[in-house]
Parts: C-alpha cells; sequence; structure tokens
DNA sequence: GTCTATATAGAGATAGAC
DNA sequence: GTCTATCTCTATATAGAC
C-alpha cells in the first residue's frame, strides 16, 4: 500500500514540521514556525508573538538564539524553506520515469496541499521575496539562495534526464515562475484549478521540448 | 514618432498616475497612491501615513471618503489596478498581429518597467491577492474581480485572434500565472533576466498552440 | 536559556472643531 | 472636506533578574 503519489511528498515534510516540535531545540522550532508564517502571511504579516506561541518556544529565548531579532529569524527561516523545498523537489523526481511526469506529479501534489491548507498556505519563498527585494539585503539575499536552490534541483533533475543544460535552466524558470503564478490564483480564488491547468501546461511544455531535444535512450 | 514598442502601455499607465496627482479629487489621488504601494510593499507593509503622504492628499480626509479605513482603500485600489492592467493587456493586443508577439510585448515592456521601477514595483495583485486570499473577505472579493479583469482581458484578445475558447482561457491563465511567477524572480534578482526568459518560453507555447489549434486564414 | 517588565515607536481609528 | 488631538492596540526591542 502506498499513499496517493499526488500528495505524498509535501505532506511528508509538513508532518516533519509538526513533529519537531517536540524533539528539536526551541532554536529549530522558532525557525520552522517561522518558515510557516512567512509562507501564509508574509513578512509584514508576521508577528513575533505569533512565532513563539506557534514554535510553542519560550518568547524569552527570542533575543538569545536570534541577537538580530525578527529579520534573522525570517532570514534563517527562508534558508530552511528553500532547503526543504529543494529536496522535496528531487524526491519527487525520484519516483518517475519522465520529466513531464515528475513536474506534473509534483505541481498536482502542491495544489493538493495548498486546498488542505484551506488555501492559507503555498508559495512559500513569494511573499517575503516580494516584500523585502529591495528593502532588506539580508532578506534579499536569503531569498535568492532560496530560490538558487529551488532552481537547482528541476535544472539537476532535468539535466539528469537529458536536457541541455541551458534548456534545463530555462525550463526550471518556466517551472518555478508558473508554480509560483498558480498558487496566487489557486488561493486568491479557493480552488485547485488554477494550479491543476499550470500542472498540464508544465507537462505539455516539459514534454515537448524533450521531444525536441533528446535521444531517447 | 512612437515610444519604443515594448516600454510604452506600463509606462503611459504610470505617467497617468503622476499627472493625476493634481487633476484629480483627494479621493481618486488616495486610491492611486495606495494602488502604487499595495504593489511594491504589499497590504501589511503599507501604512495610511505613507498613503496620503504619496498621495499629496490631507491626512484628514481620509475617514471622510472611506470611512471603512485602510480595507475599503486597499479594496479600491485593487480594483482601481485590475481595471489599469487589463486596459493596458487590450492595448497592447490592438498593435499586433499575432497572440506570441502580443504576449512577448507585453511581458518585455513589463521587465523593462520593473527595472526601470528599480525592481520595487512589479506584480501589481500578486501581494495583497496571496495575503488576504483567506483572512479577509472584501480584499479576497476585490482581488478575485481584479484578476478576473485581468485574465478576461487575455482570454478576449485571444478568442478573438482565433483560439477556441477553452484553449484560450487554459492559456489566459498560464500567462497570467507565469508573469506573475517571473515578475516575483526578477524582483528577487535584480535582472530582467528571469521575466525574458519567461517571454520567450510563453512566445513559444502560444505559437505551439495556435499552429495546433487555429486554421489560419 | 528563559522570565518579566518596560522602553519606544508606529499602526489604525475616532471625536469634535473649523 | 479637512485639521488636530487623542485613544487604543500592537509591534519590535532591551534590561536585568533568575
Amino acid at each position: 500500500m502506498r499513499s496517493t503519489a499526488t500528495s505524498s511528498p509535501r505532506a511528508a515534510s509538513r508532518k516533519a514540521k509538526v513533529d519537531s516540535l517536540r524533539t528539536l531545540s526551541s532554536r529549530e522550532r522558532i525557525i520552522r514556525a517561522a518558515s510557516d508564517l512567512l509562507e501564509n502571511n508574509g513578512y509584514h504579516g508576521t508577528g513575533l508573538n505569533e512565532i513563539v506561541r506557534k514554535g510553542k518556544a519560550p518568547k524569552g529565548s527570542i533575543y538569545y538564539h536570534f541577537p538580530r531579532g525578527k529579520k534573522q529569524i525570517a532570514a534563517e527561516a527562508i534558508l530552511f524553506t528553500g532547503r526543504t523545498l529543494a529536496e522535496v523537489i528531487r524526491a519527487n523526481f525520484v519516483k518517475r520515469q519522465t520529466a513531464a511526469e515528475a513536474v506534473r506529479a509534483y505541481v498536482d501534489g502542491l495544489s493538493l496541499f495548498i486546498q488542505a491548507s484551506g488555501f492559507r498556505s503555498g508559495g512559500p519563498l513569494m511573499l517575503v521575496a516580494s516584500e523585502t527585494a529591495t528593502t532588506d539585503k539580508l532578506l534579499n539575499q536569503s531569498c535568492r539562495k532560496a530560490y538558487a536552490l529551488i532552481l537547482e534541483a528541476f535544472k539537476d533533475k532535468l539535466s539528469a534526464l537529458g536536457f541541455p543544460a541551458a534548456q534545463a535552466e530555462v525550463l526550471a524558470i518556466g517551472i518555478t515562475a508558473s508554480i509560483d503564478g498558480g498558487i496566487i490564483l489557486s488561493r486568491t480564488y479557493h480552488s485547485r484549478k488554477p494550479l491543476r491547468t499550470i500542472a498540464k501546461l508544465l507537462d505539455k511544455m516539459v514534454q515537448a521540448m524533450d521531444l525536441a531535444s533528446n535521444r531517447h535512450s
């Protein structure tokens, strides 16, 4: 018996976060709680009180673990998010035969995850990335690194499946961007439909580029 | 003499906003200033003081014109943004021969606009849409309406160019989503490159669907 | 490592004068 | 339509005890 192909990867990472609230240090719990809250509400929409409450961490520990305050917490949370997401993406490719299949399964799974969150979650980086792109150097750097991890994950896996490097990079950008945009629309309309449309379009696009440029062994 | 094909549409709408600071009522100036600020900094990142300052509007007039406060201002600003953007999109199609050409020119122009803003602007709706998707009904409704205007603009124009209705809708979603995602990446990396990559990919995709489904008269 | 108390600033919002 | 004063709330951050 296996869990449904589409829902498992993100669900697993979400579960890991929750479990860890008991096992990990309060420092780690703060980072993970912040990661979730920043995804849902953005940087300006997330308060320190909210973070320690959700992370079941003592408020008095904030400035002990993070001397530079909210910014530092957010920066570390963003990097945590990037690493986690890149892992999930890579894991998704392992079980699939083709790139098109892997991408489609990933996006469909994502749409289920977002639906399960009541359309509160989704787009782990985009809010903070846009909010802080020109207003905070540290956070902007963190967002760049996080997105780079994600783009690299796609690029690596596409390359491994035979896509030329240049094409893999272009596709990675196209996949990442359209997923982010699809998430926005799905959150806005409280519906899986936009993201599922993106899944189908990406499937087609990846398949087309695959046929055009790869010799299939 | 005409302004450069790529930069004109958004630039024109931006200019209209600035000019209007002198001509229009303070109510209108508040809405337009809010439209800009919400695009750059999101809902939680935008303050009422900032809005009246940028709109050169008297602070004392806020609750006279907008009895329901910040939410009401944001809601009207979002609708203004949606209408403006839909107009720009439609205008862009008028001058072009093919759908692929129109989309590509639009996205390229957008990337120039974002660059010209120092990567502070771009993605007029996405921040507020994501921030308020499940936290404020009024704002969520406004964002839905605004996105609907944009999706409709694309869909109408694509239909007029011969795309079957279903395909036009799917394409409109794909275009809107990947542009939003491209904007996020361009803002994050302070570079036109991601958005230009999206422009090329969309060009290919629209062309491919055009060839596959249309009889060219 | 964590607690409490507090500093300080800024937000959105309201009332009443003009 | 606009101004000023003020209320209330919450935010981040700091200091010092334990």
